[in-house]
DNA sequence: GTCTATACTTCGATAGAC
DNA sequence: GTCTATCGAAGTATAGAC
C-alpha cells in the first residue's frame, strides 16, 4: 500500500483548527510560510499532529482550498437572489482575505501539479457560474449581451478586483480611485447605490 | 558593524550567473524554491556562493528584482515612440515570462517588508510613466480623457493582461478570448492590425 | 482514536582556506 | 579576490507509545 500510517478522523475537532490556522498563515504569510510548525504554532498544537490529520502538506492545501471553494460557489449561487446582485459579486469579489487567499492558491498551483489540475477546475466553474449569474442580471437590466457578452463582464471584474486588491495591499494605489469609480458608478445606475454593510 | 563578512564585486562574472539562475527558478518554480542550494545547481555553482556574492537572499532577490524593472521602464519608454505604441504596450504586459515574474514578486512583496516599499515606489513609477504614455497617444488618436482617463487605461490594461496571462499559465482559459478579442480590436480600430512579431 | 519521540533532509549563513 | 568546510535552525514525515 501507498501508505499504511493511520490518519485523524475527518470530524475530529482538531483537525478544523489546523484547517482555520493553515488559512490564517496563508492570507497572513503567503503560503511559502505555511510549514506544519507554523501552522502549529498558529493552532496551538504539536507539529506532528499536522501529520497525523494529513497525509501531505499537498493534501492539507488542498482541502484548505476546497472548504473555500465550496463556499464561494455558495456565496456567488445565492447572490444571483439579492436584490442587488452586480454590487453583491463585487462586494465578494474585493474582499482582501479572499483575494489574497485565491492569489496565494494561484501561484501555488503554477509549481504544484497536484494541486493545480483540481484548482483550475474550480475556477472554470467558478467563471461559468458568474458568467450565467451576469447574464440573468444583464437581461433583467434590458442590457443586450452583443454589447456586452457576460462573460467578459465577468473576466473584467475579476480582473480588475484581484489587482487592484493586490496592489492596495501592497500599497500600490495609482489609478485604482479612478478605475473603482467607474465600475462603481456603473452599477449605481443599474441597481442604485450601494447597499450598506451588514456589520 | 552589521556585516564584517566579505562580499564578493558586483561586475563579478558568476554574480550574473547567479541572478540569470534565481530568475529562471523563479519564472519556472516560484520565489518559495528560490534558494540558495537550487539557484546554485541551475547556475552549475557551488551553494556558498550565493552568499559571498549576496548579503542575504532578500539582497538576492531585489537585485533580480532591480535588473528587470530598470529594464521595464527602458522598455516602456521606447514603446512610446514605436508607430504603434499600444500594440507594444500590450505586447509587453502579455509576455508569461513577464507577468509570473512580477506576479511572483507581488506575492513575495505581501510578506516581506524589506522589498515591498521598493517594490510599491516601482509600480508607481511604472503606472505612472504608463498613464503618460498612454496620454501622449489617445491625444494622437483624438480621445478625450474624459471618455477614457489615460489612467484608468493603464489600469484595465494592466488588470486584464496579468489576471488572463496567470490563468492562461494554470489551464484556466473560460472568456478570455472574448476579451482579449475586444481589447485587441479596439487597438486595431486605432493603430491597424498587429504587428509581426521580430522572432 | 489521539498524540509524541525521533529520523532524515534542506535551509541560510559564516569562518576560514586558498 | 574567490571559494569551501561546516554549523545550527527549520522543514516533512514516520514508527510507535498512550
Amino acid at each position: 500500500m501507498a501508505s499504511p500510517r493511520r490518519i485523524g478522523a475527518p470530524d475530529a475537532k482538531n483537525r478544523t483548527v489546523l484547517l482555520d490556522a493553515a488559512e490564517t498563515v496563508m492570507i497572513e504569510h503567503g503560503y511559502a510560510a505555511v510549514s506544519s510548525r507554523r501552522i502549529a504554532e498558529q493552532a496551538g498544537l504539536k507539529p506532528q499532529l499536522v501529520h497525523y490529520y494529513f497525509r501531505s502538506m499537498d493534501e492539507l492545501l488542498f482541502e484548505v482550498f476546497r472548504r473555500r471553494a465550496e463556499e464561494g460557489l455558495e456565496y456567488q449561487a445565492s447572490a444571483l437572489a439579492s436584490p442587488q446582485p452586480l454590487w453583491a459579486l463585487w462586494e465578494f469579489s474585493t474582499d482582501p482575505a479572499g483575494v489574497a487567499l485565491t492569489m496565494e492558491f494561484i501561484a501555488l498551483s503554477r509549481h504544484r501539479p497536484t494541486l493545480r489540475a483540481q484548482i483550475a477546475e474550480y475556477s472554470e466553474q467558478f467563471r461559468r457560474q458568474q458568467a450565467d449569474a451576469i447574464a440573468a442580471v444583464l437581461d433583467r437590466y434590458g442590457i443586450q449581451h452583443e454589447d456586452l457578452p457576460p462573460v467578459v463582464a465577468s473576466v473584467l471584474m475579476t480582473c480588475l478586483s484581484r489587482v487592484i486588491i493586490m496592489e492596495d495591499s501592497l500599497g500600490v494605489t495609482g489609478g485604482h480611485a479612478e478605475t473603482v469609480s467607474r465600475v462603481e458608478h456603473w452599477f449605481h445606475a443599474l441597481e442604485g447605490p450601494r447597499p450598506a454593510r451588514p456589520g
